[in-house]
RNA sequence: GUGGCCGUAGCUCAGUUGGUUAGAGCGCCGGGUUGUGGUCCCGGAGGUCGGGGGUUCGAAACCCCUCGGUCACCCCA
């Protein structure tokens, strides 16, 4: 027997439905923001990937790598910025560019909770403006749509990476005070200082920690602009009541951010993996990337990990129990064609319908149609069509009545109207 | 990549110190008279006990390997 390989899952219904609610509500809120949906390649040549961390795990190690019969090197996306930017720099679009997403990432990695070797992500990219103002939409879009979730239960942490001025020289004083106190933490600290500096500050490991706690911080550094950026962002969120923590080790696990970075912790999940997303600014990429200096900023957020947390919390959103969406239900006692000649009339009238197949007993059948959750059987005997007429039976007060065959369709149209609908 | 725990019907699990044809609940299918669901009653289908090897008269139970799941580390969504 197969099975989907590992680390990788397939979603299926019922749980399918909290996915497909979760996609429509992101969508909703992304486009009163002014996003676009955008849709590219799940794969890419490998450079575009090697481009945006070479000094990252995600790249390093956890890329799903291959050639294709044309000899090229090729990746499968390992996380969403990078295909956008790679499209925005290919097609050029006028800026400001707003698209949103949702994709599956791949990372080869061990699976855990939360983890997975595809996980699927919902995220938004803008290339264009550096306007702390717009970092601040952005936070508050991904904000905003984990409480749409029903997810309380989130904090957002809050850093500046700086800019490649400020940057560098931080790098460096970082890398010597981390080398000061190599001897004692052994090889393996000194390694990931001479590799990336920056990224030992948010390592978790325990006899580190009083090292790391006391060195020197990102926001120290920064730039006079920098700092003014990192201000007015923190003001902005304040005015729209967006609670933030400023999280001075706060380091992304991309290589290519800059200025504001962010992440949405999930108190509700384990604190391993905590992160429902993250994301900020890379105002170099579109640049490195072969394309004009424009500034960018997004963010990701894990579907997986978003529906663990909301259904850890009792407001969160749950896939309902009794199945939704069916108006109708047909139930066929006279073989032959009119029940699909009937179905078809109801779903070209925009309603939603559905049958049981295979000739089925007339008791199996208003079995299926209980347990399809829709609130009314349409029931065809010889004895109604002989009159013209279906039976329409509420399936919750079981009371049935007989309507005209040619009246059927604004009969349930007139009954399903939300109630005020009509008017 | 490293380590802990775990693999028995579609799902959740029983299975007594290794001992005959491997069980339950839920779900599914059918029936409870001639055209009607949700409750109830009856019946049925469905398992190479993850796979391979070994120990034994005898293995779902014990041992080894392997695959898979899960959790943790690293790192991340």
């Amino acid at each position: 027997m197969f099975r989907a390989p590992v680390g990788m899952h397939d979603v299926l219904p019922p749980e399918s439905r909290a996915w497909r609610d979760l996609v429509a509500a992101f969508a909703d809120r992304a486009e009163r923001y002014g996003y676009e949906l955008v849709v590219t390649p799940i794969v890419e040549h490998r450079e575009v990937f090697e481009r945006v961390g070479e000094a990252t795990d995600v790249v390093r190690k956890e890329m799903y790598d291959f050639t294709d019969k044309g000899d090229r090197a090729l990746s499968l996306r390992p996380e969403g910025t990078a295909p956008v930017v790679r499209a925005f720099v290919q097609h050029r679009p006028t800026v400001p560019w707003k698209v949103w997403y949702v994709a599956p990432n791949f990372r080869y990695e061990r699976p855990q909770k939360g983890r997975y070797r595809q996980h699927w992500q919902v995220g938004v990219e803008v290339l264009g403006p550096a306007d702390p103002d717009l970092d601040v939409e952005v936070i508050s879009l991904a904000h905003g749509f984990v409480r749409d979730l029903g997810i309380t239960k989130v904090r957002v942490l809050l850093n500046s990476m700086g800019d490649a001025g400020s940057r560098a020289p931080y790098a460096a004083a970082l890398r010597d005070y981390f080398l000061g106190h190599a001897e004692a933490l052994g090889d393996e600290f000194r390694e990931r200082v001479e590799t990336n500096p920056i990224r030992v500050l948010d390592a978790k490991r325990e006899d580190w920690q009083d090292v790391i706690e006391r060195a020197p911080q990102l926001t120290e550094h920064l730039s006079a602009t920098e700092q003014e950026h990192f201000e007015v962002v923190q003001r902005g969120l304040d005015a729209l009541g967006i609670a933030h923590e400023l999280a001075p080790r706060l380091v992304r696990g991309l290589d290519y951010y800059t200025s504001t970075t962010f992440e949405l912790a999930g108190d509700a999940l384990d604190a391993a993996q905590n992160a429902l997303g993250g994301g900020g600014r890379y105002d170099g990429l579109a640049e490195e990337m072969g394309g004009p200096p424009t500034a960018g900023i997004g963010f990701g957020l894990g579907i997986e990990r978003l529906l663990i947390a909301a259904a850890a919390e009792p407001g969160g959103t749950a896939a309902p129990s009794r199945r939704v969406g069916l108006d109708a239900f047909v139930v066929d006692h006279l073989g032959g064609l009119e029940a699909a000649i009937v179905l078809h009339e109801l779903r070209e009238s925009g309603l939603r319908a559905d049958r049981a197949y295979g000739g089925r007993s007339l008791k199996a059948q208003m079995k299926a149609a209980n347990r399809s959750g829709a609130p009314y059987a349409i029931v065809l005997g010889p004895e109604e069509v002989a009159r013209g007429e279906v039976s329409v039976r509420d399936l919750e007060t079981a009371k049935q009545v007989p309507v005209p065959r040619e009246q059927l369709v604004g009969w349930l149209q007139l009954r399903l109207a939300p109630p005020g609908a009509a008017e």
